[in-house]
DNA sequence: GCAAGGTC
């Protein structure tokens, strides 16, 4: 019988590029928690049967065990020597979707490598994708050992055929002690996050009035760069500006205006600043003392890695602001800012896709055996830059200039010609920036001549400086790297000009700008992250065999255990700085959400009935009773800055609606004065029944929460408006703001979205619903589909109507059902466009 | 309720 060889990959994408690679596109493929991939081929000389699968990054992941979950029961100090189990992971709940099917992948495993002869690990080839390798040997239950006979790693750089099939060819061995520097990092993450963590909350919790401190986390990655960002922060706010005063010389040339530098540059005593003007205009002349000519060149790249490609594509594009020391927010300038978050998703598919090599990688240098003219050739396709390559290829190219080689992977570089149309705007950019910086690594270098003339007048030296270019090279294809020339006096040696004006300029010294992500990159390129080098130097060690890891694990820990114990003595020096920074608990109540007017947190007191408390403003604001309140995504109300609030009644099927505290006490819109479950005291002191407008009543036209905004149709039962739900996923749904009537939209979807547009049939709101790519009833697999809930045929099919708790005290309950159709037009407050409602197809009546 | 590192 043929053997049976499997192959496992890192994410079910590369699995399939490798399948169609060695099958030549010949394979079958069938679903499973991972898609499987099979076809016939030659293995060590003989016919087998091979399939293809993947993993979905790591399979599992290390914890304590239960007995030390429990936060009151474990001194955090007994976590660092605590046992570590590895289970199953158990990804953030947010990955819906992940869970479900990484829940599945060890078992997964197992069966596939049923009656498999051999293994092959087609994980990514860096330390992680070591250490997962070692995850699939233990879930398919082959012995370790049997590497070499029957396991086998493939070792690739990108995922093209040549580099697919030259892996195949030499299969080698997974390396052991990457794996375990990576058990190591995990180990140690584990114990240092987890025991610090749980000691500051603990400390901090409860102390300080608005202070989130449900969590205050610490990490040896997050902690350190959030505190690059507040050293930048700190040097901002204690920057006292100092004035300064400079000489500004003009000439006149050829009837050009030129200003000449001051070789002192700047002078911080006025002074002596109008001594030196005195001097110089009572001179009235300049004499060239000396003209220098340089031949210079500005010298190639070398090859791009990870944090330099980052590097550039963050230049003045994003901004890390820091407004209060523990609230970090991103503010993106530009519209064509990729944050490095998105850059590296970006890159990740250009690479998964083929299009370009590993994009994880801190070498600059090339191997000696790179093939450029390879690479080169591959890049004649595209008319941006086929007259450059072909001019390399032709006159001769020149190797990148010498950079570092780090012992990962070559640096990035494309693989594949590609267009816009193919890539999408922005990893068209950022492949762009890849092929333009790796044809500059095999260009020339740009040379140029650096003119420099010098003046004296009165005992000061001035100066001016021109550029002029004499052969562009690598600056043609990165442009932004041009020497730039400017237009520049011709003076000789011994010449004397007269001045035209001496002017003294005051300026004074700024503060440096908040911390830009690219600075932040630098920085963490520079220092290491402290802490972080400090662990990823130890593991390091692992890796490459040098120590054993048991070692090197019992040696880090006994150091933190040490900067733990240092750090529970001196706690009060921390907390002294929370004193200048918080204000202290008042008496009772949690802090739920800042006040629109003060700003401050508001108390949220949970006994009946309900309400929220500022202790500034001493108001007092209602809340729906009988159900849950929790912060809502810290989204502010455009109306009065209140951050909103997320409702939820208990119980399956239960609604949820964001509301604002100010908005639903005093509904700022006309004619919204309904009774909505708010509770009121009145004169008397009796609690009576209030106003409230949640938002799924506010008519605001723009605001993202609203019901014009989130407003999808008229409800069938009631004079509602049926409204999305925004925290529903993934049963979308659509819930009436008046009644109990609930609305099933398409299980499932990836994402629901209601748009700015208007169904022309019915007017409804046309929504967007963004299918899962393995339940999409589109056709060709596509996932986008737009429409209306009624007329769409497609979505009225997968909608279906029931009946959730109603929350609202709903008058005349009895009339609802059985209104559902050919209602009039009286119905509503401030709804769009009522004709709508004669509408037949408005009716529910299919249901 | 805690970390950081894979993945979507």
């Amino acid at each position: 019988m043929a053997p049976k060889v499997l192959m496992v990959a890192e994410k079910p994408s590369i699995a399939l590029s490798i399948a169609s690679a060695l099958s030549g596109g010949r394979m079958s493929t069938r679903k499973g928690s991972t898609d499987v991939h099979e076809f016939d081929g030659m293995f060590q000389g003989s016919y087998a049967n091979f399939k293809v699968t993947s993993v979905i990054g790591h399979v599992l992941s290390v914890d304590f065990p239960p007995a030390y979950q429990n936060w009151e029961g474990t001194d955090p100090m007994d976590l660092f020597e605590a046992p570590v189990l590895r289970s199953e992971c158990n990804p953030k709940a947010f990955l819906k979707s992940l869970v479900l099917l990484k829940a599945h992948i060890r078992r997964h495993l197992a069966q596939e490598a049923r009656g498999c002869n051999y293994l092959i690990l087609w994980l990514d080839c860096d330390r992680e994708g070591e250490n997962i390798c070692y995850e699939v040997i233990e879930c398919t239950g082959i012995p370790e050992n049997e590497a070499g006979r029957r396991i086998f790693r493939a070792r690739f750089s990108s995922v093209t055929e040549k580099d697919i099939l030259s892996a195949m060819g030499n299969l080698v061995l997974p390396n052991k002690d990457e794996a375990l520097s990576v058990d190591a990092r995990q180990e140690i993450d584990l114990k240092v996050g987890v025991a610090f963590t749980r000691f500051q909350t603990r400390y901090f919790q409860g102390k300080y009035g608005n202070l989130d401190s449900r969590v205050i986390s610490y990490g040896p990655c997050q902690t350190p760069t959030l505190g690059f960002c507040v050293q930048r922060y700190q040097q901002i706010t204690t920057f006292k500006p100092e004035k300064f005063w400079s000489l500004k010389t003009y000439i006149i040339k050829d009837g050009d205006e030129i200003l000449l530098e001051w070789d002192r540059k700047k002078l911080f005593d006025f002074d002596v600043t109008v001594m030196f003007q005195k001097m110089v205009a009572s001179d009235g002349t300049l004499k060239v003392a000396d003209v220098s000519v340089k031949e210079e060149c500005k010298t190639r790249p070398s090859g791009l890695n990870t944090v330099n490609m980052l590097k550039f594509l963050l230049k003045h594009d994003v901004v890390l602001t820091i407004f209060s020391i523990f609230f970090l927010s991103q503010v993106a300038s530009s519209a064509l800012g990729i944050g490095p978050q998105t850059a590296m998703h970006l890159a990740e598919r250009l690479y998964t896709q083929g299009f370009i090599s590993y994009p994880r990688t801190e070498s600059t240098a090339y191997p000696a055996s790179f093939d450029f003219r390879g690479a080169l050739a591959v890049l004649l396709q595209n008319p941006l830059w086929s007259n450059d390559v072909r001019t390399l290829l032709d006159a001769g190219f020149v190797k990148p200039r010498q950079g570092h080689d780090a012992g990962d992977h070559p640096p990035i570089t494309p693989m594949r010609s590609a267009t816009e149309e193919d890539l999408g705007t922005d990893a068209w950019r950022l492949y762009q920036y890849i092929c333009q910086h790796f044809i500059g690594s095999v260009s020339p270098d740009c040379r140029y001549t650096r003119t420099a003339i010098e003046f004296t007048s009165g005992g000061e030296t001035f100066h001016c400086v021109g550029y002029r270019v004499t052969y562009k090279g690598f600056t043609s294809i990165m442009p932004w790297l041009a020497v730039s020339e400017n237009s520049f006096p011709a003076f000789k040696k011994g010449d004397s000009v007269s001045i035209h004006k001496v002017d003294i300029y005051e300026g004074s010294t700024t503060p440096p700008d908040y911390l830009s992500e690219s600075e932040l990159i630098s920085l963490m390129e520079k220092n290491g992250i402290d802490i972080r080098s400090f662990i990823e130097q130890q593991i390091t060690l692992i890796a490459k065999g040098k120590a054993d890891h048991l070692q090197v694990i019992e040696h880090v820990i006994q150091q933190f255990m040490k900067k733990y114990s240092y750090f529970v003595k001196k706690i009060e020096n921390m907390d002294a700085l929370f004193e200048a920074q918080f204000s202290p608990l008042a008496d009772s109540g949690r802090l739920l959400s800042k006040c629109g007017k003060c700003g401050r947190y508001m108390k949220y007191i949970s006994t009946q009935p309900m309400r929220l408390y500022c202790i500034t403003c001493e108001d007092v604001y209602y809340l729906p009773q009988n159900g849950s309140i929790k912060l809502y995504k810290e989204i502010i109300c455009p109306l009065d800055g209140f951050e909103l609030l997320l409702f939820s009644m208990v119980g399956p099927d239960a609604k949820s609606f964001p509301l604002c505290p100010f908005c639903y006490n005093s509904p700022p819109f006309e004619g919204i004065d309904k009774l909505f479950g708010a509770l009121k005291i009145d004169e008397t002191g009796k609690v009576g029944k209030g106003a409230g407008m949640p938002c799924s009543l506010c008519p605001h036209p723009t605001c993202k929460q609203s019901m014009i905004t989130q407003g999808v149709c008229a409800c069938p039962e009631c004079s509602g408006t049926l409204i999305l739900d925004p925290v529903s996923a993934p049963k979308w749904r659509l819930y009436c703001n008046m009644c109990n009537c609930v609305v099933l939209l398409p299980h499932a979807a990836h994402k629901i979205t209601t748009t700015d547009k208007k169904c022309l049939t019915c007017e409804s709101t046309i929504i967007e619903v963004d299918f899962n790519k393995k339940t999409t009833p589109l056709q060709d697999g596509a996932t986008l589909h737009e429409g209306c809930i009624l007329c769409d045929d497609l979505l009225h099919s997968l909608i279906e109507m029931k009946h959730g708790k109603s929350f609202f005290m709903r008058r005349g309950r009895g009339r609802g059902r059985g209104r559902g159709r050919g209602r009039g037009s009286s119905r509503g407050r401030g709804r769009r466009g009522n004709s709508r409602y004669d509408d037949p197809k408005m009716s529910f009546r299919d249901f």
